[in-house]
DNA sequence: AATACCATGTAAAGAGTTACATGATTGG
DNA sequence: CCAATCATGTAACTCTTTACATGGTATT
């Protein structure tokens, strides 16, 4: 039910498509949840079923109609009652470890590679995340509802970081054996 | 396919039954994997149905017979190729900062409360991989095998690290309002 | 006597990925 | 004219979780 509860977390703020659940995916509930398009409507479409939310036809001239969901009263209060739930840490599941992990049966300027792609990209989200930081929280002083969302940025710029430091001393660690291998 | 590459690299290194790749996933793969039995035995099932892998029936005179499962040398080449091949940083999925993005629904001390709780989960497991990095990894030198293994747990202890640090900052920030609204 | 550990699985449900599918509009 | 964006979905498949199932041994 993971995917639900963010879908609510989301429309718990304003009402959404869809397609803008989408977008937020891509941006600001990027930064520690990930649903395809096809996830999110078909999440959408059997949340509505069960009445856990409402939908409303946005008409449109040029274009197909909206589906635009919002919350009821009764919808919002089952998001609060989960709020005061305990959740679990997440599951890790990370295939350039696992590589790593049998790094021994490949050359280490191969992994040295890999790693160099991954930091990379973690490089990329990492500035991202502070530009997006840079453009909306950059008020001093935050209100207690932007300090919340605010907390999960910095979880995101936290994690890339952290990603990309762990990688630059990995990388000098295996470029000893890549100098040996080649020496 | 995930599971399956990290099976047959825990297997690359050495012959062993589903039980013990449970045990090794509650373990030294469980810093970047995690794995329950029934998955582990359906998918050894699995694979080696498509003769993926081999079994060997290793009888037992008191416990049921233990299948002990190792990679022929086709088998081997085959985890070699995948480790050349690209593979994409992890998805992020993370209810608690789902919860954190909702927060401005609910008191900031039931949010600091929880994130109390994770905060404690995250230290018992950094403590765990120390403890492990002391017994295991004590010597300054290491094999270019073993550093590949330690990088893992690098990351492992990274991780948990990086973490802790955010919810210390996160508590502070949650504190302010939380006597805000008791005053 | 109870709990933990050894050792293996099956089955159903829930969640996530990938491929397929459609069709208009806007900007370069 | 081409690519990107808007806007919605279905279907098949894979992966993960949860519940059910069995039965012996060792330790406290």
């Amino acid at each position: 039910m993971g995917l639900s509860h963010a879908l609510l977390a989301a429309l718990s703020q304003e009402a959404l498509s869809g397609y803008d659940l989408a977008r937020r995916f891509d941006g600001s509930l990027g930064y520690f949840w990930q649903a395809s398009h096809q996830q999110i409507y078909r999440e959408l479409a059997r949340l509505s079923e069960q009445s856990l939310l409402s939908v409303k036809l946005q008409p449109q001239q040029k274009r197909p109609d909206r589906k635009v969901y919002c919350l009821t009263q009764a919808d919002k209060e089952a998001l609060v009652s989960w709020l005061q739930t305990q959740v679990q840490p997440p599951q890790q599941r990370d295939d350039l470890l696992v590589k790593l992990y049998a790094g021994r049966w490949t050359q280490p300027t191969q992994l040295i590679e890999e790693l160099m792609h991954h930091q990379r990209l973690h490089q990329q989200k990492y500035e991202t995340y502070r530009q997006i930081e840079q453009t909306y929280f950059a008020d001093t002083s935050l209100s207690y509802a932007d300090t919340c969302i605010k907390l999960t940025l910095d979880y995101g710029l936290a994690y890339e970081q952290n990603w990309i430091k762990w990688c630059e001393q990995a990388l000098a660690r295996l470029a000893a054996f890549a100098e040996q291998g080649s020496a």
